[in-house]
DNA sequence: TTGCTATATATAGAGACACGATATATAGAT
DNA sequence: ATCTATATATCGTGTCTCTATATATAGCAA
């Protein structure tokens, strides 16, 4: 497992990697859900009610969506989830951004803006 | 604005409003064709040297990726592809954008337009 | 009690899609 | 003669999201 060092071996450049036009789903989802952990930490259901509700209705986590990308996020170790038992309430894993989990999205915030400008550049130039 | 257009029931149109973060990389490559063919006629080949060129290197289209695009979007009635054989020169392909493939890049860039600013709203919001 | 709904997490299976690899073909340069 | 750039096409693989299903508990109503 973890076999990503994610800096690439042969590169000397701090350089960016740039986002990858496949990946932007995948990146996106991650973004978001690191984004929401940001301001605290949240727990699966609440962050796909939240992220639902801030976006008014277009960003919509499906359950079987969700939770893979946790467990990856978790295992990549960008995220780290505690399980709590309240009385009174159904257990629940709350999540919380490790260190690492802020570095990246740091990261992918860059890298977003990056392609917005680049897409729109194209995109509007040859639209006007 | 509102926050579910709702197209009218009696909307047969096959494509979907709102953009969906499992659509980005598929959106992202068609827009970026219609975009540029909306300049003028391309082939495929050029298409990929252009895009590569003005986006300085960040959106790289494998032929594996651009062909099948074209073969869909020419499909869908969005493109028109014709063979030109001129001398001394191997045969080409030419696409042109359609007017249902105008139609369709003007709206696929609101709805892009609109994914960002939400997007943001979220990112930015919570990373301040 | 039983049933329904909302909360809460988990995973197997299906389908879509970009990519790598491979194939074909020609013109011009080495 | 061979290599490179141009130009198009397609199959197989891997990855990722969604649908569907499963489990489990709390609160409420019939």
């Amino acid at each position: 497992m973890a076999d990503e060092p994610t800096e690439s071996p042969t590169s000397k450049s701090p350089s960016k990697p740039m986002l990858d036009i496949q990946n932007l789903s995948r990146s996106c989802n991650e973004v978001l859900i690191l984004s929401t952990l940001s301001s605290g930490p949240h727990h699966g259901y609440q962050l796909a009610l939240e992220l639902e509700e801030k976006s008014r209705g277009a960003f919509r986590f499906k359950h079987g969506t969700l939770y893979p990308i946790l467990h990856k996020l978790e295992n990549d170790g960008l995220i780290r989830g505690d399980w709590l038992e309240e009385e009174g309430k159904r257990k629940r894993k709350s999540y919380r951004l490790t260190d690492a989990g802020r570095r990246r999205l740091t990261r992918q915030i860059v890298e977003w803006s990056e392609f917005f400008e680049r897409f729109f550049n194209i995109v509007v130039e040859t639209k006007r």
